[in-house]
DNA sequence: CTGTTAGCGCCTTCAT
DNA sequence: ATGAAGGCGCTAACAG
């Protein structure tokens, strides 16, 4: 274990060549300007050799580490998986790696992530676990590494973005909900420090807002996006209804779908039925909600092309520093499945 | 953007000492051997400047790069998530880290992966997704860098390994159905080229065999572990029984959760009920299948506890390159939901 | 076309 | 206790 590896050197030794040579014969780049003789020579003692380059040594040389850091805010997040394939796989067709971290939607991480990454010579960091009071840490290290972010955008800054439309995913949510007749609807808030979240609630708002009608919310917000919060929240929704004398509404979007799991099992402990008594939209699409009882009509984001996106944009902004930033938004879409539905009467 | 980030040749600079002066005092272990006030000096140049060490340059010099590859062989499984978090946790708390790529379980990708990682100079490779037919490429692989299997066992090499028990995972599941007085069963067959599945078949198997009773499989095995697998397999087992003229299972053990909802859409689809009429445990306990109908029995897995593991282990290989190898297996739990239930009569 | 010569940024014997 | 010098493995001018 742990023999040392062939260096340049041996295959040069090999193909009695100068060092410098096999260097160019072994780049695609500068063989042309060699006798396919010398190529071949040296090809072949490298193949024999078993020859692979110190992507290290030549990063240090050539001042490009073909190395691209990535900010995850959370390996169990259902769309991340998609996310980092997406950026996995632009990266590789063009001979660059992914180097993930994960924050843990811990605020002092993102900084300690930001230093690390830079340490590792990444040619550019991706950051999706973004709050929006990151802006001031952002645009520090901004100043030494290409950064895009992906996902969640910062207010006020201005990195090349790309984004889920939230806005319009909402939309869709609260377009379809109208579309069913629904006319008393209520609304789940996601953690107030995270854009994606604060997006969603105003697409949703002001859609409603086009026919002139709001939405309850119980008056907080989640901490964070879990079965628990979206239980809670829904039950306040409900205690909020029951002690104003108004009915329950008939509608509700969950701004993520494992708080709309939560949601409905607050429905069932208050003897209301999803979708009879109570309709509900979920957003992200993760694996098996299209299973769950009943199977949840949420909004699919487009993960993995996101996760393309935001590598391609580094590999851009790599090739070319000077890139003008700008904002992408790629679509959603509405999935309707069961838990939606006319009011009733 | 991307302005040069100071070397250590700045911090000698401006603490007015030699540039290897500067070298020592920030390496923890050689700074006891100058004063006190040089350390000041060029601890404080280094802060000033905002002075972080190239971690490549170091690691040309060093040998070591602290960098652990970690090859996994699907972003989207769900347990790739506290899988990657244990083993990044671990590395994080030893100033290692871990470079994440995926074989998308595609044979050839492996090789190409390990390649990489070499050339990327990991000082450990930690294997999730190793396929029964890679001893010879991890064996090659091995002799250049110590590799650490996980998840995925080969048999006949030597590496050092972490499993989940599935032998007594899948004894467990045996066990509860044998409880509930179930005398019929069937079980779904993973992909057959992954280690994991084999045991759990084995486990399983022997189980029964022990109150001398058998499964039925249907005839067949999984391409891979979906849904639409599961739902396939399931339908081939009644089939089976009703060609035989045999009544149906009563009690089914599907390898992985997302193989059992397809199971339980086949028999609906069979105009069967579960657990009315059939019996179903799944495995790994994925989110939210606790919150399917119905809620699945299912055996969970410390994919967590086992990232850490294999962190750890490729830590103390790192350390100590002469490590007697050895394979734990981390012991599974059955969590008892509600697709199970004694047999109707 | 190919060899020579400098480094990239850092660490590490040697001396002193 | 600190300076000097060489080299990790590779690339990139600059010669010839």
């Amino acid at each position: 274990m742990s023999r040392r590896p062939p260096t340049l050197r041996d295959v040069a030794a090999r193909a009695e060549v100068h060092l410098s040579t096999a260097s160019r014969a072994l780049d695609p780049q500068q063989s042309g300007r060699l006798t396919a003789e010398t190529v071949r020579r040296v090809t072949e003692a490298a193949a024999a050799l078993g020859y692979a380059p110190d992507l290290l040594a030549a990063g240090l040389k050539r001042r490009r580490t073909r190395t691209v850091g990535v900010v995850i805010a959370d390996f169990e997040n259902p769309f991340t998986g998609p996310l980092s394939r997406g950026v996995g796989s632009v990266l590789a067709e063009h001979e660059h790696v992914a180097l993930f971290a994960e924050t843990e939607e811990r605020g002092d991480r993102l900084e300690a992530i930001l230093k690390h990454f830079l340490q590792r010579r990444a040619d550019a960091i991706v950051v999706t676990a973004a709050h929006v009071c990151d802006g001031a840490v952002l645009a520090g290290a901004a100043q030494d590494v290409p950064i895009i972010l992906a996902i969640r955008g910062v207010p006020g800054t201005d990195l090349p973005t790309v984004l889920h439309d939230d806005f319009n995913g909402a939309s869709l949510a609260a377009a379809h909900l109208l579309d069913q007749g629904h006319r008393r609807f209520a609304q789940l808030s996601g953690p107030v420090d995270i854009d994606t979240f604060q997006r969603r609630r105003d697409g949703f708002t002001a859609r409603l807002a086009r026919d002139e009608l709001t939405a309850a919310t119980g008056g907080s917000s989640a901490s964070s996006a879990t079965p628990a919060e979206g239980r809670r929240l829904m039950a306040l929704v409900l205690a909020e209804a029951a002690a104003a004398g108004e009915p329950a509404p008939t509608a509700v979007f969950a701004p993520s779908d494992v708080m709309a799991v939560g949601a409905i099992e607050a429905l069932a402990d208050a003897g209301l039925d999803c979708p009879g008594d109570v309709s509900i939209v979920g957003y992200n699409d993760i694996p098996l909600v299209g299973h769950l009882s009943p199977p949840l009509t949420t909004v699919r984001l487009p993960s993995e092309e996101l996760g393309r996106t935001a590598g391609r944009l580094a590999l851009q902004v790599i090739a070319d520093p000077g890139l003008e930033t700008e904002i992408l938004r790629l679509p959603a879409v509405l999935i309707e499945r069961s838990s939606t539905r006319p009011p009733a009467g």
